[in-house]
DNA sequence: GACTCTACTGGGAATGACTTTCATTTTCAA
DNA sequence: TTGAAAATGAAAGTCATTCCCAGTAGAGTC
């Protein structure tokens, strides 16, 4: 059975919804929201446990300071915009067939995939 | 013209060869037995200047601790080894043509990729 | 209920990568 | 030669993340 606050976290991250992306310490003021005293090191510790059970992914994207995480959903890519610092999900993913053949090729096991793309936004390239 | 220091760390990245990824404390430590006296500031100003002219290229792979750096080379992922930490280069890029239809979809303009995959190498899976 | 063992908890200190600041030095074109 | 702009290094600062440790809550047992 998950801990109390550990569900909080997920709670927290699942209703941030898919599309959006929470830093630990953006997580940590809306976790303390709700159950003040809760310490920063346990929403660590959360995201750490529901990484390991799959439910959460983080996305550490090139450029921003912090993680980010994310509820676990469909794979996809992302897009961080190198000038406002936006991140946008985009529906892209390598077929299986194609990382199993590079699995193969190289001997190693894939089980994490994680693809960024970088550029100016929509608004930002106007 | 490229200042002295930096000319130095683009050698060092350049030597280390495509496929070696070295971290800024890494190079500060191979530059200085070159130049002693050299300051670490300077290699971290220095990478971001080969970065902005595309002469190094940054993959800060999630779950190292710190970033790395290889010599800008054909386009290519990489993947990290759970386990050991290894990073290898994998032979894989998504297509140009691709690459212009989700820009043109989501109305943004691209001009990086990253792609990392994670998962156990074949020594750490035996 | 009382007991125990384990997992969970929070605060604060520690770590470590990276950045900023600033006074000094080098570069290089005029 | 000279003067502005760029480069430099040391030290201090920032900030996300982790470590440590003593205290607490919960599950299971008697």
């Amino acid at each position: 059975m998950l801990p109390k606050n550990y569900q909080l976290i997920y709670e927290i991250v699942e209703e941030s919804g898919l599309g959006h992306h929470l830093t630990p310490s953006e997580i940590y003021a809306l976790a303390r929201r709700r159950r003040p005293g809760l310490g920063l090191t346990t929403v660590y510790r959360g995201l750490e446990r529901l990484r390991d059970l799959g439910l959460v992914s983080e996305l550490n994207v090139p450029g921003a300071d912090a993680a980010a995480y994310e509820p676990s959903g469909p794979r996809h890519a992302h897009f961080r915009c190198k000038r406002c610092g936006t991140i946008e999900d985009v529906a892209f993913a390598i077929p299986a067939r194609t990382l199993r053949k590079l699995a193969a090729a190289h001997g190693f096991t894939i089980d994490a995939e994680r693809i960024t793309f970088g550029g100016r936004c929509s608004a930002c390239s106007a």
